[in-house]
DNA sequence: TTTTTAAGTATTGTATACAATTTATAGATA
DNA sequence: TATCTATAAATTGTATACAATACTTAAAAA
């Protein structure tokens, strides 16, 4: 079958770096020293650098000159400011896509909303956050503009972490399967105003758990 | 006065390259060899390894894994999707800035979009791309989003070079001075649906350049 | 002749040593 | 005590040597 596939150092540490932030093992506002990474993972720190650029582009990682890098510590305010960037960018991909979609890509998409509600109704949390995501980056490959591709799976990222990193206690609480049917449907019936308005009500839902009972002050430290 | 300022080689790098890539020096399509630069620039090739992955983050250079960077040949139709990405930001950007700014924030736009005019009409084409960017960079701050700030300035630059890069011939034809006075007029007004289409038609007439005589075949491949 | 193989070259990827910077610590001085 | 100064420690920034990979060239085999 494929052989084994050699590996790249530098990109298996950012997806290990990655994963450990999102799970949380490295908590917000920590110093990644480049040394103790390094041996920790088997590798040199030149790879180590390598990723923590990664991240830092990406904007998980905020770096120091002659200091360091340190997992970022989202504040609410550029928490909700990176979910207006995300909604804007996701509304204009869905208005494309209703106004385009063949039936065989609404079928697709139907498909994954579909294995997406059956994920969440097995409390799978982890399979859910996957599932939700292919069902937007799916839309926004429909769109057939691979930089706003790029910028919507960017910016996915970027808004599940920070509410993770934001709010330890975060989970979802609300099953945003009939927000996913509203938009299919306002696609299906080739309605953009709709369609819009569903990917906007949507993503403001998602951050609203943000309010509630959770919620850490902005100058919430990490131990 | 301040002191000297301690130089980072890697900015340094990055700064000097991504004026090289402007400027043409380095065509589009070359590639980026580490030990070539390192050597031109007098520093090894560390720093130049850093510079080159910023450059790939901003979607300048096209790293391929074991081969090297090359500075991006951009096609046609990636540079009308991130000139709608960016058009769509703006928009956004404007909408708020229609919706909240001030006498002083307006007065700051309108000095900014003169001193503009005035370098456009002296035919100083490189302090009218600075100018240009201000502006809009400007209009991007008042939307007081700072994620999205950070985004529209990193489009403008990826527009700008791509339309530098796909077209050696290109050279702006038309003087956007009064489609600034129409944004500026918009927001001066709280008109935010006119704040809109005067950005998007003034973003649209950017690109159409593109289309005219100067255009090359998107298999060009130079020198 | 064409294809395959193998050696050689160019370039990137990684490890490591050293330099520079920042922070922490302790001592000296007021 | 409080503040300044100097030394030490921790960490990043840079240079360089080595390893791995991809490409080129030329020879060998079909």
């Amino acid at each position: 079958m494929g052989q084994p596939k050699k590996k790249n150092s530098e990109d298996a540490v950012y997806n290990k770096l990655k994963t450990a932030i999102r799970k949380r093992y490295i908590k917000q506002g920590s110093q990644l020293v480049e040394i103790n990474l390094a041996q920790k993972l088997g590798v040199s720190r030149t790879p180590v650098r390598g990723a923590i650029k990664r991240l830092e582009a990406e904007g998980l990682v905020n770096s120091i000159p002659n200091r360091g890098a340190f997992v970022i510590t989202p504040t609410k305010k550029e928490i909700e400011e990176t979910f207006l960037v995300r909604a804007q960018l996701e509304c204009m991909a869905v208005e494309i896509v209703a106004e385009n979609c063949t039936e065989q890509q609404l079928a697709e998409l139907r498909r994954l909303a579909d294995s997406e509600r059956k994920v969440f109704e097995k409390n799978m949390i982890d399979e859910y956050y996957t599932a939700n995501d292919d069902l937007h980056l799916k839309i926004a490959e429909f769109s057939g503009n691979a930089v706003l591709c790029a910028y919507i799976k960017e910016l996915l990222d970027r808004t599940r972490i920070y509410l993770i990193l934001y709010d330890p206690f975060y989970k979802i609480e609300y099953s945003p399967t009939s927000e996913h049917h509203e938009i299919l449907e306002a696609i299906a019936t080739r309605d953009q105003q709709r369609a819009r308005t569903a990917v906007r009500n949507h993503i403001n839902n998602s951050i609203d758990g943000l309010h509630s009972a959770g919620q850490l002050p902005d100058d919430y430290i990490s131990v």
